[in-house]
DNA sequence: GGGCCCGCAGGG
DNA sequence: CCCTGCGGGCCC
């Protein structure tokens, strides 16, 4: 289950891992990430497993799995992204997927709770990438922020993350979550018909740990243009010509010809299992006066 | 405190 | 079935 469990609010405690399983916050009893390549990360422990970590609060530089002697818990080896753990926070990277992340009393962090564990809310996976570690080996490292649901699309966004003070409580950071609502079944389901291939230009971006393309909703989501988040509302495309269609620089004609200004670019490439609807794309274009 | 080993749960 | 893991308890 990604996201928030329901019944269970940030700052609640659990005694052990036990607990925190039968909670359904972080079912394994002892592995720190929990989740899959496909479905993305659930959650993460930070309890200092791994001494190249690093806990800010708000932000969390959190080392994946791999390449630990379980006796000395020194690195013995290079870690690999094709680890399960470590390629679900890749997966949850690329879709925007929100990873619950949980505090364990043994990290050395001031943020960490004095005993037992502490479920601190959902993070965003930003960044990803690998290092030579302190011991030697390569680790591959993600850096997770806090993250705030909100409805507001113009919700205040600071670039600059405040240093947090050693003891104070964790501050959030308000972001925009429209990757995160937007990365629904639905928006998979598109996905996975087009194989992650651009309707518009037939791109498809290959990155370490799989593909990536993006669920453009052609009736736009929320306030003022109230488009459902539904198959026959999504494309999947390129972030390039994501960007050129939600911004009306292309467009589509009832018979799927994509269009800039009056020129024609080309058709767009469809598949039977995905029924795109007219009032969406019509609704489109008359958001751009075409 | 550290070392050891037994567990279980999850994922391939 | 296999393997692995940001536990945990017990022993010294």
């Amino acid at each position: 289950m990604i996201g928030e469990i329901p019944g269970v609010t940030s700052g609640q405690m659990f005694p052990n891992r036990r607990s925190l399983h039968d909670a359904g916050v972080h079912r394994p009893l002892q592995a720190g990430i929990c989740g899959t390549s496909r479905t993305g990360a659930e959650s993460i422990v930070v309890s200092g497993g791994y001494k190249d970590d690093e806990d800010h609060g708000t932000v969390i530089v959190y080392t994946g799995h791999g390449g630990r002697d379980p006796q000395s818990e020194k690195q013995i080896a290079d870690q690999s992204l094709a680890d399960p753990g470590n390629a679900a926070l890749v997966t949850s990277y690329l879709e925007g997927l929100p990873v619950r992340v949980i505090r364990g009393a043994q990290s050395q962090s001031p943020n960490a709770p004095s005993a037992g564990y502490r479920y601190d809310g959902l993070y965003s996976v930003t960044s990803f990438g690998s290092r030579m570690g302190n011991d030697g080996f390569r680790v591959w490292q993600f850096r997770l922020e806090a993250l705030v649901l909100t409805d507001q699309s113009s919700a205040p966004y600071s670039e600059n993350l405040p240093l947090q003070p050693e003891g104070a409580p964790i501050q959030r950071r308000l972001v925009t979550t429209q990757r995160v609502v937007r990365n629904t079944g639905f928006a998979r389901q598109v996905k996975t018909w087009h194989r992650d291939q651009c309707q518009v230009c037939d791109t498809r971006l290959i990155v370490p740990g799989g593909t990536y393309s993006e669920a453009a909703h052609i009736q736009a989501l929320g306030a003022p243009h109230h488009g459902p988040d539904i198959v026959g509302n999504i494309l999947c495309l390129c972030p390039n010509c994501h960007v050129l269609f939600d911004s009306g620089a292309i467009y589509l004609r009832d018979d799927f010809v994509v269009m800039a200004g009056n020129s024609e670019i080309g058709p767009l490439r469809l598949d039977p299992r995905h029924h795109i609807r007219l009032a969406f794309v019509q609704n489109h274009r008359a958001r751009w006066r075409y």
